[in-house]
DNA sequence: TCAACATCTGAGCAGATGCTCAGATGTCCA
DNA sequence: TGGACATCTGAGCATCTGCTCAGATGTTGA
């Protein structure tokens, strides 16, 4: 109810946040909700990388992988250097990758359970 | 170059996996990428909740929430068991929880380096 | 059975998303 | 300077998303 609802954000962890913070968080996650993006980064914790480097691997054109860096450079997952003619992209927060592990690991736990095939992973 | 991106998965953590993989993982960042949503998980990790009282701490319809709750169920980020008339909803899974945690740490993180302000967390 | 209540569901619409295409910008080297 | 290369960017498009609306389904108690 009400009560709930109205409380104002104290500690961590157990109050409602504002709708700005909600905002925010469901930014970041809707960085990593394309498998496009999911794959960027998953490569990216392995280490910087350049743009066409990225592209190679994805098996998409740099066009698309420019963009796609450049949403995640705004939503602040990642950063990049410029090297000669080179952009080198690389993870901006450990949090990313702890993010994509934690999914990683839901997503074994949901097939674990049996309701689907899990010959996938 | 090919080398990594040819390499097979093998333990944890270490290598690229498959397309059905990082589809998997989107869709599950997808379940948190949108600012209802959040608030739902948020709300549900405090524990279990009916449609009517989820809808009125979110200034939702019944009807809006109805739907993303069915979201949630499939993609296995929630259940929800039925008493009389109600609908309790619950998180299925402690990964859920922690992806939201993690989350609001990292935009906490990096509104801290100081790009936004700050006042709203 | 009937009314009241809670929840679910499909259709439809306005807005967002990801890609391609074409071209611009930036960097290196001869 | 001029060509080659890497990257970025805006426009346009097919598709997807989240909401509302109207109505269906399911449950309780009289």
């Amino acid at each position: 109810m009400a009560a709930v609802a109205g409380r104002v954000a104290g500690k961590k962890g157990g109050a409602v946040l504002s709708d700005r913070a909600y905002n925010a968080i469901a930014e970041t996650f809707r960085a990593l909700a394309d498998p496009t993006r999911a794959r960027i980064v998953h490569l990216l914790s392995f280490g910087e990388s350049s743009v066409n480097h990225l592209a190679e691997n994805l098996t998409v054109t740099p066009s698309a992988v420019s963009h796609q860096l450049r949403m995640l450079r705004q939503m602040g997952l990642v950063r990049f250097r410029r090297e000669g003619q080179l952009a080198f992209y690389a993870l901006d927060d450990p949090h990313v990758a702890i993010l994509f592990q934690e999914a990683r690991e839901h997503v074994s736990d949901y097939l674990q359970e049996g309701r689907k095939s899990r010959e996938w992973l």
